[in-house]
DNA sequence: CCTCTATGTTGACACTGAAAACATTCTAGC
DNA sequence: GCTAGAATGTTTTCAGTGTCAACATAGAGG
C-alpha cells in the first residue's frame, strides 16, 4: 500500500482494469481536445501502460471510438427514459449535444462502421425504439417512422447546426430561444 | 511535348498550377475513401510533387480540408440558386448530401474552425443567406430565422442520419419516400 | 541582364497505428 | 498446492503522417 494513494488500487504487471481506464482517459481527451486527439498511445500513456497494451482490449482505434460512442448513447437513452413529453425529448436532445459536442460527433460519426461495432448498433437503436414510442403516443393517428424520422432529424440537425457553429454566434439565451421555437413550430406541425 | 500528353501541359520544376491540381487529387481521395484518408503526402504524390510542396499552398492539413468544404458550399449554392420552391431545395440538399457524403461531411465538420477560414465561412454564409431569402417568400408571417433554422435544421439532420446509417438500411424508394414524407410534413407545418 | 520572390525539393523529427515476438500473471483442472 | 494454458502487458519494429528548416530553381520586373 505504500505507493499507491487512494482509489487507485496498487497495480503489478497486469493493471487489472486497463479497458475502463482505457476508455476513461480517452473520453478526457475527447472532452479536453476532440475525437481527433484520442490516440491509443496517448490513452495508453495516461493509464500508465505500455503504447501496445490497449490492443488487447481494443481491435484498433475505431473499436475505442466506437466504445466511446456506444456509452454516449447509453447516457443519452438513459436520459431520455425519465422524459415523457416529445418537446422535453427534443430540448433534451439538443442539450445533450451541446454539453458533449465531442461525444454527440463520435456517436453519428460515418467513420465508425455500425456493421463492425454491434455493441453500438444496438445501443443506438434503443434509443431509437424510445424515440418512435414516444412519438406514438403524441400524433398516434400519422406513420410514427415517418414522425419519427422528422422529429429526430429536426433535433438532430439543429443539434449540429449549432455545433458546426453554422447559425452564427448565439449567446445562451438566444440559443435556448431557438431551441424552443423549433420544437414548438414542429408540434405545431404534428397537430396540424 | 515529348512527355506530356494530353491534358496535361508539359511541367518542370515548377508544376504551374499545383493547388488546383492538390485540391482535384484530394477531392479524389475524399470520394474513394473519405475525409480521414485524405493526407497532404498522398495528394501531393498523386500531383507528381515533393511531399511538402502543398505547404506553398495550404498552410496546414486543415487548410486544405476547408477548402474542400469552401467548394462544396459553392456548388450546393450554385445548384440551390436554381430552384425557387422551399420543398425542392430540401430535396435537392438532402440529394448532395447523399450524392457527396464525404463532402457534406466535411463541410460541417466541426473540426474545422471557421474563425480560421473566413473563405469558408463566407461560402457558408451564402448558403444561408439564399435559404433564409426562401423562407421569406414562404412563410413571411412568421419569424424567417426561426422558420429557416427549423427548415435547415429538419433537412440537414434528415441528411446526417441517413448518412450515418442511423435510420436504417432504406432502399432507394423508400429513401425517396421518406425525404418526401418528411418534407412534406414540415410544409403542413409552415402552413398551418 | 540580374536580382527578388514565388514555388519546389531534400532531409529531418516526432508522432501515430499496427503487428510480431516475448514476458508475466491468473486461473482451471488435476 | 501444482501446473498447463489462457489472458494480459511489454518490447521492438515498421510504414505512414504532419510539419519545419535549409536549400534549389525558375520566372518576373527592374
Amino acid at each position: 500500500m505504500s505507493t499507491s494513494s487512494a482509489g487507485e488500487p496498487p497495480r503489478g504487471y497486469h493493471h487489472g482494469d486497463l479497458r475502463a481506464t482505457l476508455l476513461q482517459a480517452a473520453g478526457a481527451l475527447l472532452v479536453e481536445s476532440g475525437a481527433g486527439a484520442i490516440s491509443l498511445r496517448e490513452a495508453a500513456r495516461r493509464a500508465g501502460v505500455s503504447h501496445s497494451a490497449p490492443y488487447r482490449h481494443f481491435a484498433d482505434r475505431q473499436s475505442l471510438l466506437a466504445a466511446l460512442a456506444a456509452e454516449g448513447f447509453a447516457e443519452l437513452g438513459a436520459r431520455a427514459g425519465q422524459v415523457a413529453d416529445l418537446a422535453d425529448f427534443g430540448r433534451l436532445y439538443v442539450e445533450f449535444a451541446l454539453e458533449q459536442p465531442g461525444r454527440f460527433g463520435l456517436m453519428f460519426s460515418a467513420e465508425l462502421d455500425k456493421a463492425r461495432h454491434p455493441d453500438l448498433a444496438q445501443a443506438s437503436k434503443r434509443l431509437h425504439d424510445l424515440l418512435e414510442a414516444g412519438v406514438s403516443r403524441v400524433a398516434p393517428s400519422r406513420d410514427p417512422q415517418v414522425v419519427a424520422t422528422a422529429a429526430w432529424s429536426l433535433v438532430h440537425g439543429l443539434a449540429h447546426l449549432l455545433l458546426a457553429q453554422q447559425l452564427g454566434a448565439l449567446d445562451e439565451s438566444s440559443r435556448r430561444t431557438m431551441i424552443e421555437a423549433v420544437t414548438r413550430l414542429f408540434g405545431e406541425g404534428l397537430r396540424g
